[in-house]
DNA sequence: TCTGGGGTCCTAGGACCC
DNA sequence: TCTGGGGTCCTAGGACCC
C-alpha cells in the first residue's frame, strides 16, 4: 500500500506556524510579483478562487479581511525539507513528489500494525514536529491513494487519514468522486469526458480499455487502470532533472536591450547555481522572451532560441556568454517585453562531461571559483557574490509587497522573545 | 494506371502535475 | 496600472537511413 501525504494548504499554514494570531484568519498567499492567488487558507477558499488575479480581487479581499502573503520561497522550502525529514523516519522508502507532498511505502507495514492507527501517528508527528497540518491517503496505487487523500481532507471524520482497501469502499469512493479532481485528468480531458457523459472516476473506469486509449493515448489507460487497483506508477527514487529553467515575469514592460540582458544573466546565473547543486553541466542554453499575452491591443510576440554548448558546462559566467549570444539573436528593438527565462537541458553529470580538442578551458579553476561562489553565497546570502553582469536588479524587480520574515533561514529573520 | 517495407531521430505541440 | 514558476511525458509528423 501506499501513503500519500499532503500538508493542508502548504503556502498559507507556512504563514501560521510563526504567526499564531492567523489561526482560523482567512490567508491567501500571491504568486510572485504578487500576480494572482496561488495558495488559500480553508477560511478563504471560499472567498476566493485559485489562481484569481490579485488586482481584481482587492477589493474582495479587503471587504472580508483577507490577509494577504507575498510568496516567501526561503520559508516553504525549508518548511517542506523539515516536514520531508520527519516523514522519513517512519518507512525504508518514501518519494517526495511536490514540495508539499509525498508517497510512503507501506509495504508489509499491515503484517504489525493498523495501517490507519499507524497513518495517523505519522500525521501527528509530523504536525507536532513542523507546525503544518497534515493529512493521509492509503491505497494499493498512487492514484487511488490520491483519491483517499481528497477524502480525508474533505470530511473531518476520518480523522487526516481515509484508507480504500476493499472493492466495497473503493466503488463507493469513485461513485461520488468527480473525474476533474482524478490525478491524471486535467481540464482538457474533463471537458472532453464531460462531454460523453462521464461525471465519475466510476463512469470513467466502466469505459472499455480500447476507448480510453483511443481518446486518451496510453497516458489514460494508465490511470484507467490505477483506478482499479492495478499499479502503474511506482516510488520513484529521487534522480537529477532533465532540464532547469529560470524564468520570471516583469512588473514592468522592458524594451531596453541592456535591461532585458540583465535580467537574462541573472536567469542565466541562477540555471548555473541548480545546476551545480545537482552536480550537472547542460549541453544546450535556450533563452525566451515574450510580449505582455494579456493585452488585447498588441498582437504576442514570442521569440526562442537554443544554442549548443562547445562543452556542457555549469558555470555562470558561460552560460550568460551563451544568454547574451541567444539574446543578441532574438531581442528586437520596438517590442516591449513582459516575461523572459533561461532553460538549460541535455543535463550530464558533472564528472561525464566530454570534452573538445578545439575549445579549452581550465575547468578545475573555474570549479574552485563556483565553489567558493556557492559557499559564500550560501552563508551570507543568496547572490551576496555575484558576476558583475548581473547589475542590482532594480529596473525589473519583482514586487512583493506583502514579504513575511524568513524566520527559519535567515539570522535577521528570527523572532525575537518578548 | 501502376510507386515497398522497415526503421530511427528530432521537434513542436499538447497534455498533465504541483 | 496590475494576470506565477517549474517541471514531466507522450504523440504526430517530418526528415532521414537502408
Amino acid at each position: 500500500m501506499f501513503l500519500l501525504v499532503d500538508c493542508n494548504n502548504f503556502f498559507a499554514s507556512c504563514e501560521r506556524v510563526f504567526n499564531p494570531a492567523l489561526q482560523n484568519k482567512p490567508i491567501v498567499v500571491l504568486s510572485n510579483n504578487d500576480g494572482c492567488v496561488i495558495a488559500r487558507s480553508n477560511e478563504a477558499k471560499k472567498i476566493v478562487k485559485m489562481g484569481d488575479p490579485y488586482f481584481k480581487i482587492k477589493d474582495i479581499l479587503q471587504e472580508n479581511e483577507v490577509i494577504i502573503f507575498s510568496s516567501n520561497y526561503s520559508l516553504y522550502g525549508d518548511m517542506s525539507r523539515r516536514v520531508m525529514l520527519t516523514l522519513a523516519t517512519f518507512v525504508k522508502d518514501l518519494e517526495v513528489y511536490s514540495i508539499d507532498e509525498a508517497f510512503l511505502d507501506l509495504e508489509g507495514f499491515d503484517k504489525h500494525y493498523d495501517l490507519t492507527d499507524y497513518a495517523r501517528k505519522i500525521i501527528r508527528i509530523t504536525t507536532k514536529n513542523t507546525g503544518i497540518p497534515v493529512s493521509g491517503g492509503i491505497a494499493a496505487t498512487k492514484t487511488l491513494a490520491k483519491v483517499a487523500n481528497k477524502y480525508a481532507k474533505r470530511y473531518k471524520g476520518y480523522k487526516g487519514i481515509c484508507l480504500l482497501d476493499t472493492d466495497t469502499k473503493i466503488q463507493k469512493a469513485l461513485k461520488l468522486f468527480e473525474i476533474g479532481d482524478v490525478w491524471g485528468i486535467g481540464y482538457k480531458y474533463d471537458k472532453k469526458l464531460q462531454r460523453y457523459g462521464i461525471k465519475t472516476a466510476w463512469d470513467f473506469i466502466n469505459k472499455p480499455e480500447s476507448w480510453i486509449r483511443t481518446q486518451m493515448g496510453v497516458v489514460g489507460v494508465r490511470t484507467w487502470k490505477e483506478l482499479q487497483g492495478i499499479r502503474c506508477f511506482n516510488l520513484e527514487l529521487p534522480h537529477s532533472k532533465k532540464s532547469i529553467c529560470t524564468s520570471r515575469s516583469f512588473p514592468i514592460e522592458i524594451t531596453d536591450f541592456e535591461i532585458l540582458y540583465e535580467a537574462i544573466a541573472n536567469f542565466a546565473a541562477s540555471c548555473g547555481r541548480k545546476l551545480r547543486e545537482q552536480k550537472t553541466c547542460a549541453g544546450t542554453v535556450t533563452v525566451f522572451i515574450h510580449s505582455n499575452f494579456f493585452r488585447d491591443d498588441l498582437s504576442p510576440f514570442y521569440q526562442t532560441r537554443s544554442l549548443q554548448l562547445p562543452v556542457a558546462s555549469n558555470a555562470s559566467s558561460e552560460l550568460i556568454i551563451a544568454a547574451k549570444t541567444i539574446l543578441k539573436g532574438i531581442y528586437q528593438k520596438g517590442y516591449a517585453f513582459k516575461k523572459a527565462g533561461v532553460i538549460v537541458s541535455e543535463l550530464i553529470k558533472e564528472d561525464e562531461v566530454q570534452g573538445n580538442l578545439f575549445y579549452r578551458i581550465d575547468r578545475e579553476r573555474e570549479q574552485r571559483l563556483y565553489k567558493v561562489l556557492d559557499m559564500l553565497n550560501r552563508k551570507i546570502a543568496p547572490d551576496a557574490l555575484k558576476l558583475a553582469v548581473q547589475g542590482n536588479g532594480k529596473k525589473w524587480a519583482l514586487s512583493r509587497k506583502y514579504l513575511s520574515r524568513r524566520y527559519t533561514t535567515s539570522w535577521d529573520d528570527l523572532i525575537e522573545i518578548k
